[in-house]
DNA sequence: TATGAATGAGGTTTCATTCAT
DNA sequence: GATGAATGAAACCTCATTCAT
């Protein structure tokens, strides 16, 4: 029947819901954010969001998980394509950086709007980044067996030294007044984390 | 002379109206955290908190300046007695993480609940954040000017770099049920950030 | 001919519906009932109960209306077979209780949902329960004039007491959690009204 | 201090909140209610009101209690002045109808916003009631076995259907548009009442 | 005729802040 | 200066009802 029409169009106002979810939320910040402004921008009533999603807070997760779980699915494939542990860590370091510059409301949402409490924090935003803190981890144990990197750094500290360093630089871009290119920051970024973590030329003390 | 008294009558109800907040703040959140509650914990009436300080953000930002202040001087202080530049930045990340690591209540407040909104991030944390950005950017610059750190990694990417990785350790200790303690990890995490910014000993790429 | 079938099948979907309403009505009480619940009981999409009643208000009318009446032909039905006032006034009231311990879920609608605003219960309930009264108070009308009841007493006020006695007896057995046989109580209750009713052998005060 | 003062004010302000619930529930009906309008008709701010009750529904569990637990310690007193369990039981039935005549809008409460939901009802209304019919019980007992009443009767059975004969009249009142003296209907009822439940002179069945 | 997705009005309650005492 | 009772703004969400299909 109509059954494939009718979901498109209902996967097509789920989305409105959703961006006009992320826009309100960067421009005002989710606590000052109006459920009805959602329902306006995504140009439907106001009890029509809560037929998509239970309710603010799950706009907020629907935002995180969907995007995160995309995130963490390409960084995973374009690891996965790299034999090198070094091009892999290089390769998800440098899809986080594109992905979140690619999308500046979004970028907005995941650097402060999923971090608002710590109620939200411990419950649901670190579960998705303790997922990508643990590919993160692997990539480095990779390296770190493989010879290429140095093994007195524990691979889970060098994880989250890893992902502060490039959260650091997203959140500095996310605040900017005029932000300066997160790709043009990549190069030495990575010449930074990859001098902390390759082991020495001649042996180091 | 009743003046001096009255004074330090005065600065210890300031101290234990803030020291309250600090508590209640890490407790239950800054939105959940309720005037009354610190104003009962600091024992005094719920009015009395608004003859300290102007509000409840205003708390917040008292929290933040002088713990901040406090920490950026005693940071420079440390930075100060050490010639090296090498020496100066290990001291200031040690004196980062030993700093929050003495007061759990206060890092959980410095860590999560100072980044609740974008407005309040913008006009004020960043602020002191900037600050410190500043002094590690200037140790940095120093020590590539000396030729200890390399030359092609900009000291602004560099320090923010290092403090999103100092951060994120810290913010995972937080968030931690069984939080590893803080201090152990600041020798892997040094080894990794200074390999990266220290200049190969036989020249690298 | 079609048509007949066709009026069949309305028939019983409208009584599917409104037996769906007595029983969410009783089980969650009006205000707390979901019309979703009872289309979905009835086996019918939210929007038909609409082409059945006008609303949810009108349910309760209807439930109301149809079972009154029906009781109301009854009764009358009832009294009309007996000669003796007496006896139809028993009749009545034993008809009365006999019915609603016939089906708890109905009692329970007509005992207290029935009665859950002012405006409700002077614009709708108190129509049925005045043609009540007004057949009570007929039959206590007559026992007067044949010389069985007391003339001391107005027979409106007879009426509504006697309706009141009736009506508190099924209030309690509705809302009890063992609830003893109402047909069971029937006997001393009767002595009661009649005891009250009746002229006295003697003659008394 | 001035502590009996303040507790002077503070039961005023109690009051008015009360007493203008019983008129709001009263003219618009429990659910029709708006706060605001209580709050607004007592001369406080919305939010006064709940320093002072819980919440809407609390409103309606104080008028119930409050005058339910004065009226019933009435009752008892009158009744304990009495001897005779007849008297008792007449004393008892007429401050039940003087006591809902002299305030027509508690009235309404009590006969019809009181009982808008069987949760209501069980749990909160009902207790009172409960009391109200062992009272009636105990003194119909008392009746019996002075050889007052006639035992073919029990007490609880009794107990009910006078509660809900005077209750019906109450309500009838109530309702009514041109309601008439609750007082003047007393005579008549109480002969009613007495009929049903004394004993026969010249014994019957 | 039946469906069920969409509508949108509407109100209780909380809590930061004020201010009379 | 300290108190704490009073203030009142403000928004999420539910659910009876509608109407395009």
């Amino acid at each position: 029947m109509g059954g494939a029409l009718r979901n498109d169009a209902r996967e097509a106002r789920r989305s409105a819901i959703l961006r006009a979810a992320v826009e309100v939320f960067a421009e005002r910040g989710y606590e000052d954010a109006r459920m009805r402004e959602v329902a306006e921008r995504a140009g439907v009533a106001d009890g029509t969001t809560y037929l998509y999603f239970q309710g603010k807070e799950a706009l907020l997760v629907a935002i995180l998980e969907e995007n995160a779980k995309a995130f963490l699915k390409r960084a995973r494939r374009d690891a996965g394509r790299q034999k090198d542990p070094g091009a892999k860590l290089r390769k998800v370091i440098e899809r986080h950086l594109v992905s979140l510059e690619s999308d500046r409301a979004l970028a907005h949402v995941f650097q402060i709007e999923l971090r608002h409490s710590r109620r939200f924090l411990r419950q649901v935003a670190r579960g998705q980044v303790a997922e990508y803190l643990r590919l993160l981890q692997r990539i480095i144990a990779e390296g770190t067996a493989s010879g290429l990197f140095r093994d007195d750094i524990p691979a889970d500290v060098a994880a989250r030294a890893v992902f502060g360093a490039v959260d650091e630089l997203i959140t500095s871009w996310v605040l900017a007044d005029r932000p300066r290119s997160l790709a043009g920051q990549a190069a030495p970024l990575l010449r930074l984390i990859f001098g902390g973590l390759e082991r020495r030329a001649g042996g180091s003390r």
